[in-house]
DNA sequence: ATCCAGTTTG
DNA sequence: CAAACAGGAT
């Protein structure tokens, strides 16, 4: 029972039916009171933006910290508030505006998907799941949150955070492995509470407040390295803390590829440069581009990837701008 | 299984 | 300095 290889067997589906707490009514409960009394104001939250900006704020966050999404979002809602108003925009204001977020690929995919909402589906994001995930930078997770945060839908939202802390509260170990595992989903479908008879605003539901609650956990206290388990509101039902924290922090996914020196750093270098062109300049010359960095048969490689991408634009004598 | 890309944290 | 971060696409 405390054996760490038999519940890492038990979670991946291997063996029997784990034996889930039965106390999982009072976590609920212990959850949805914390996070009444802790929830992070963020701006996109307790009802106060539309779909489209639950959207928007899901699609920054992807890999990203929610504290450094605030300033950008708010900036964004305020210049495109919907999806018709992004879909009209050139596409080199929406890299700029994008600034230092991170992966600018889900730039353009946020304006790829504001056209086709915008297009086909008048203004207003579907409700189905399926619609969703056919949207463009849409995968799992975000058409769940949109589902669950925006529209009150009762589905299982599946992150890292909420596979982190379900695996230790329920199971008593640390989630390992890249993507989640069908017995994690089915874990979380199965603890995800009922909204029968639940007479309230969409984002009070049981189930968008049990979403939105563990992830919040997640996210500020049952964190990945050093957990604060003191301030946790369910420390006395957690099978993780009972069981001695075995493996904290054991490392989930392999070793990344250093930055320095990567093809990440190169395209990095040519947007932040683009970005950097003094008001009224849009083309970055040849010259210039060849000063970014030593290595040219790297560089153009990078600069071929970032055109693919749609990212950059390459000029007949290789100068290279941002689209329009 | 890898790539993407910038920042914070331990 | 490496890991981690409300992932998605290939």
């Amino acid at each position: 029972m405390n054996d760490t290889n038999t519940m890492h067997a038990a979670l991946r589906g291997n063996a029997t039916t784990i034996a889930i707490e039965t106390d999982a009514d009072e976590i609920e409960t212990a959850l949805a009171q914390w996070w009444h009394d802790n929830a992070r104001d963020l701006p996109w939250r307790f009802g106060r933006t539309t779909p489209w900006g639950v959207l928007v704020s899901e699609v920054m966050s992807q890999q990203t910290q929610m504290g450094r999404v605030v300033p950008y979002w708010t900036a964004w809602m305020e210049r495109w508030p919907d999806a018709a108003a992004l879909a009209e925009a050139p596409k080199s204001d929406v890299i700029t505006a994008w600034g230092r977020l991170g992966y600018p690929r889900r730039a353009l995919r946020l304006q790829e998907c504001a056209h086709v909402i915008a297009y086909d589906y008048a203004d207003e994001l579907p409700h189905t799941y399926d619609e969703l995930l056919a949207l463009p930078g849409i995968g799992d997770y975000t058409a769940s949150a949109v589902l669950s945060f925006a529209f009150g839908e009762r589905i299982a939202v599946v992150d890292t955070n909420i596979r982190r802390v379900l695996s230790r509260a329920f199971v008593g170990v640390e989630s390992l492995g890249g993507s989640a595992s069908p017995a994690e989903r089915a874990l979380a479908k199965r603890l995800l509470p009922d909204d029968d008879s639940a007479k309230c605003r969409r984002f009070d539901r049981p189930s968008v407040v049990w979403n939105q609650a563990v992830m919040e956990l997640g996210a500020t206290v049952c964190t990945a390295k050093s957990p604060l388990c003191e301030a946790c509101p369910i420390a006395g039902k957690c099978a993780f803390l009972r069981n001695g924290r075995p493996g904290l922090g054991q490392r989930r996914t392999r070793p990344r590829q250093l930055f320095q020196g990567t093809d990440r750093q190169v395209r990095g270098l040519v947007l932040n440069a683009l970005r950097g062109l003094p008001d009224g300049e849009t083309v970055l010359d040849r010259k210039s581009v060849e000063r970014l960095w030593k290595d040219h048969v790297q560089l153009d490689k990078c600069i071929a990837s970032l055109d693919e991408d749609g990212l950059i634009e390459i000029l007949p004598g290789g100068g290279v701008r941002l689209p329009v």
